[in-house]
DNA sequence: TAAATTTGTCTATTGATATAGACAACTATA
DNA sequence: TATAGTTGTCTATATCAATAGACAAATTTA
């Protein structure tokens, strides 16, 4: 079970280039190939997997395409990304704390913010009635310049009105927080999904049809146990892994 | 965010069926049908989607091939299958605590067992030397009959001889560490990922080519902080969701 | 330089995927 | 009973996915 099985699914609804595409783009981010290191020849690959060589130049080409890796006539194709990312997940979640080691930059982009009335859910995770303002704030991560996630997190608009502009000068949830006088705050539950990503996932987060991204859907509150933030982020699956640390 | 968007890609590497027999099955697990209620008539899906009537037959044929829909001539297509499990990960995580209110009969079924030296992500799991022998237990959980994870664990072989024969007579994780003194331990850390099923996941979990899987990679320690148990479990995406509590 | 290795391009063929239209079979209802 | 609405089956056609083979182009190695 450590290894990846190389059989694939003829027959599945998923063609056999995306699968091995899937395979090679797993197989790098577990760590089995170093950066700049060579891909196996075409052949081998498709008597590894027991394909014809052609199926395998297509899940190459969508991979070349990706920007994950670069053929070289003659030379042979090469591997341009890097591991996963691992991403922290546990009672006191920030952004960048712990992604440090890791990459050399990151940040929080705000791409949209609007006052709408809360949803079931929303109204539900926040501890508010259906249908209260709450003000949404439409975000992305990224780090050493690409999306590792992408999220919608919902305040109290009364409670917090004006942190989609403080969100806007300072970048990061935990200062906006800060001068609503929250200066701290946990992880109080957290439901993890996954499926395969739609057309805003591809288009948020710079995926090619087919990747499957992870969901999670968290409340944040403050120590004493009053909520103060729900929100649903996505991570592709193939950049990002989320570590779940304990407290 | 809330709702799935509807559009389906093109030219992907997953054929449109595949897409939208994910869009059904990701609407069931969210609980936009009910069990028993009836599916939107083939024509409307078909506008829906923007895809002809063949294409949505192919989707709702595989479901009902999966178990998910049963489809009746001249009344209408029903679906059959529950909501997702919500499967609750924290510091004491158990199979089957949290989740009695939700299904009515679970257990572990212990599927084979070995002694293998350590690899050496098991043995830095463990806290061991490479190569030093591990007991292995595979295992597999069911809830009302469904496959709802697929693990392997393994232990150091000299502290747990036999823990294998106590998995089998007990089918408890829990009550085989037990004869061992161990009345309590914690989940020490949580590598979570995605990933589409490989053909060892299909037999396994009993799914369709084309699925999700969650894979978490985990290390239980006593509460010393001693390692005793290495594990890794992959759970199917569309009849599972990860609960992350707090301590 | 010559040979071996590797990626790039072309043609051809087969099977799976998707669209289109027509009509049959069955169910519920006016 | 007649009609509307729904799933089931059939034929036909076009495009995508996969296989097969041959050879060109570029690079590395002997």
């Amino acid at each position: 079970m450590i290894g990846q099985t190389d059989s694939i699914e003829r027959r599945s609804g998923v063609s056999l280039w995306r699968q091995i595409a899937d395979k090679i783009l797993q197989a790098i981010a577990s760590g089995d190939f170093a950066e700049n290191a060579a891909l196996p020849p075409e052949m081998a690959l498709a008597e590894r997997y027991g394909v014809n060589r052609h199926t395998v130049r297509s899940a190459i080409a969508a991979l070349v395409q990706e920007g994950v890796l670069r053929a070289e006539q003659g030379r042979g194709t090469f591997v341009l990304s890097r591991k996963r990312l691992s991403y922290p997940i546990g009672a006191r979640t920030r952004f960048s704390t712990g992604l440090q080691a890791q990459t050399s930059e990151r940040h929080i982009v705000l791409l949209a913010s609007s006052v709408e009335p809360a949803s079931q859910r929303v109204a539900e995770g926040l501890g508010l009635a259906r249908g209260a303002a709450v003000i949404r704030l439409e975000t992305r991560g990224e780090a050493d310049g690409r999306p590792v996630s992408r999220a919608a997190s919902w305040f109290d608009a009364n409670r917090f009105a004006g942190i989609d502009a403080a969100m806007a000068e300072t970048g990061s949830i935990t200062a906006s927080l800060a001068r609503f006088g929250i200066d701290d705050y946990l992880r109080q539950s957290t439901v993890l999904s996954a499926r395969h990503a739609d057309a805003a996932d591809l288009a948020d987060l710079d995926l090619q049809p087919g990747a499957i991204v992870l969901v999670t859907v968290a409340v944040n509150v403050t120590p004493d146990g009053q909520p103060i933030q729900f929100s649903e982020s996505r991570f592709p699956a193939e950049r990002v892994e989320l570590k779940l640390s304990a407290l």
